[in-house]
DNA sequence: GCCGTTTTCGGCCCGACTGTTTTCAGTCG
């Protein structure tokens, strides 16, 4: 299944899915329709990637990666289209795969050559492509010529320097295969956004305050926001005159543990902890989620770790052009050439220049002939586009939003002024009641609501009723009094309630009317893992009508480079929320903002809102520091499309407390 | 695979880098 989001594409994410292992997804047992939404994006997302691997037509490939992507992207419910027939309008889908979805969906079989090319696919050569730096086409010479047909299987014949001698490889290749591998086991290679971040910050400030940079800007995914990251972009703006010093002040950056390679315009780094300035810590990490990421020894890895970064060094003219092109996406920058192209002009990252003008001239020689632009916003501009933020950059629809001026003004960090899931010293959190309201208060949130564990999570110390109802008591003690002095600061009291069999709740119903909120959330990942999507999601749909059921929480319990989330229909729970919402009673997903979780995904953000799903971002914070994870969760909502009003952390006490009153 | 059309076949984004070669293939973003 799928941990890296719901619909991926491009193969070097392929191997975030836990196991690396693809499964062929099965259908209902009753139907039509057979299979649901994500089945078929996840079954056109493996078939790309299996393609690939028998050296398949790239263009093929893509179109079936295009149509993953884009059944993940559409607002429409997906089984209309596909029993209307309406899914052949779709740009992207033709007679082919519009003819097999369909097939598939109202027989419950998938294509023969679907099945065959999973079938005969050894799944060891999925789990090579996550090795940096080796694609399928070295892969099929190694399987076929070597018998290689894993990781492991590679690794010895690397070993055994049986690789090198082979025509068209050598021994850095070899070399570079066993340090992919090295990199695969440590960290997936790829690092998550809090980490991924961190290195790109400190790096960008550090090139930044270098005397004769004019300006230096992270890119690629780290600036796009992804929930993980592969390696550092930096694009540097300096003039020519002050290159060969730059260069050299770069190169002598604390926090450099190896120097891959420096050219005239790139140098390419390898950074380690030694960067930052204090000691790598990682702050707590609930138990739960430390038992998925590798366990104690998880932060000692963390310490021990080094993430590759690119430097580019450009002139400023042409900074903006390059900053574009290394923020990405592959898919958006596509999207944008095609563009450009339909207007007579050629995008790169040196410059967008008119096709006549240009003539044979290459690079930087036909960049003096590009439309002038000072920042990214010239060029979209020239593109008769609105501004595309970096996160939105995912060829997601956001180049037709910018051209008919739909885009959304994406929530900010400061509207935020509070959040509902939070745990205390009741369960399993570090910090006190009083700590935890104190620290919100200090991050000038006006509200936080606690939700402490239920009891039948015993690994969080989950508190019983009487606890709980204590809890509550203090905490209108203290809202008493903050009324009386005048404070503009409100606690809220809830729980994380364990879904349990049958999508009950873990407390008596009348002590969950005690409460202002419940959060139902998901923890017996084990037993759901084992179930299938359409029992799951009947399960949440259960859950989701129990009149004191607020928010679902961390709605699929997928851990970033831990472990799947178990398969569930988000589109078909969404849908659902969506009428109870519609009837007036409140029903909000979370979008647990914890750097470890960022689950609701942000694929399907924009699909709640679409729907009207309100959208609560938790920090799922359990200990005060971890209430400034927030911020990731912002960041995975803005790459979701979502605007202030989307999300109820936004709202004053008064509103909240409309909000909160909107039951059954 | 899809798309568009001067409608049934040709084009599909594009440049750089690396390591291997000695002119190119594979990989990357």
């Amino acid at each position: 299944m799928i941990v890296d989001g719901k619909v991926m594409n491009g193969r070097r994410r392929a191997f975030t899915m836990a196991g690396s292992s693809f499964s062929i997804p099965k259908p209902r047992p009753s139907g039509p329709p057979f299979f649901s939404r994500n089945q078929v994006a996840q079954m056109l997302h493996q078939v790309a990637i299996l393609l690939e691997l028998q050296d398949a037509n790239v263009f093929r490939i893509r179109s079936y990666q295009n149509c993953s992507r884009l059944i993940g992207s559409i607002s429409e419910d997906f089984n209309e289209l596909v029993a209307s027939g309406e899914l052949f309008n779709l740009k992207g889908i033709g007679k082919g795969l519009g003819e097999a979805i369909t097939e598939s969906m109202n027989t419950g079989d998938w294509p023969d050559d679907w099945i065959r090319l999973h079938t005969d696919t050894p799944q060891g050569l999925i789990e090579m492509l996550g090795i940096p730096g080796l694609g399928p086409k070295r892969i099929k010479i190694m399987h076929d010529e070597l018998g290689v047909d894993s990781v492991a299987t590679l690794k010895q014949a690397a070993q055994d320097n049986r690789i090198a001698p082979m025509k068209g490889f050598g021994e850095k290749t070899q070399q570079r295969m066993l340090d992919g591998i090295e990199l695969l086991s440590r960290f997936h290679a790829r690092r998550r956004l809090d980490v991924g971040l961190r290195y790109g910050q400190v790096l960008e400030a550090k090139i930044a305050s270098i005397p004769g940079v004019q300006h230096a800007s992270l890119a690629g995914s780290a600036r796009r926001r992804r929930e993980t990251i592969g390696d550092l972009d930096i694009v540097v703006s300096v003039h020519d005159s002050d290159k060969d010093d730059v260069s050299n002040a770069i190169l002598n950056l604390s926090g450099i543990a190896d120097v891959k390679g420096a050219g005239d315009s790139k140098i390419s780094l390898i950074l380690d902890t030694s960067i930052f300035e204090e000691e790598f810590r990682l702050g707590h990490i609930d138990k739960n989620v430390l038992e998925a990421i590798g366990g104690d020894d998880y932060e000692q890895l963390e310490a021990s770790g080094t993430i590759d970064a690119q430097v580019r060094l450009v002139p400023p003219h042409i900074a903006p052009f390059t900053l574009a092109y290394f923020t990405g996406s592959k898919e958006h920058n596509i999207a944008m050439r095609q563009r450009a192209i339909d207007r007579g002009l050629k995008l790169n990252e040196f410059g967008l220049i008119p096709e006549a003008s240009a003539g044979d001239l290459k690079g930087m020689d036909a960049a003096h002939f590009s439309l002038p632009a000072s920042s990214e916003h010239d060029i979209y501009s020239h593109l008769d586009l609105s501004f595309v933020e970096p996160e939105l950059r995912e060829d997601m629809g956001e180049v037709i939003a910018a051209e008919s001026g739909q885009l959304p003004v994406l929530i900010e960090p400061d509207q935020i002024r509070g959040a509902l899931h939070n745990h205390t010293t009741l369960s399993d959190g570090e910090a006190s009641l009083e700590q935890m309201a104190d620290a919100a208060r200090q991050l000038g949130w006006s509200w936080l609501g606690i939700a402490d564990h239920s009891p039948t999570l015993k690994i969080a110390n989950g508190a019983n009723a009487e606890d709980l109802l204590d809890q509550g008591r203090t905490i209108r003690k203290y809202n008493e009094q903050w009324a009386m002095d005048g404070v503009d600061f409100k606690l809220y009291h809830g729980v994380e309630s364990d879904i349990l069999e049958g999508g009950k709740l873990d407390h008596p119903d009348d002590v969950l009317s005690e409460l202002d909120y419940v959060v139902a959330s998901v923890h017996a990942m084990t037993k759901w893992r084992n179930r299938d999507e359409q029992a799951n999601t009947e399960e949440l749909l259960k859950v989701i009508d129990h009149p004191s059921t607020t928010i679902l929480g961390h709605p699929t319990g997928r851990i970033l480079q831990g472990r799947e989330g178990y398969e569930v229909d988000l589109f078909a729970v969404l849908e659902h929320m969506a009428e109870h919402n519609q009837n007036g009673v409140l029903k909000a997903m979370e979008l647990n903002a914890s750097p470890y979780r960022l689950d609701l995904d942000w694929r399907l953000c924009k699909h709640a809102k679409g729907l009207g799903v309100p959208i609560f971002i938790n920090p799922d914070a359990h200990s005060t520091r971890g209430l400034s994870d927030i911020s990731y969760g912002v960041m995975a909502g803005r790459k979701g499309w979502l605007e202030a009003h989307d999300v109820l952390n936004t709202r004053t006490i008064s509103e909240l407390d409309v909000l909160l009153s909107q039951k059954e």
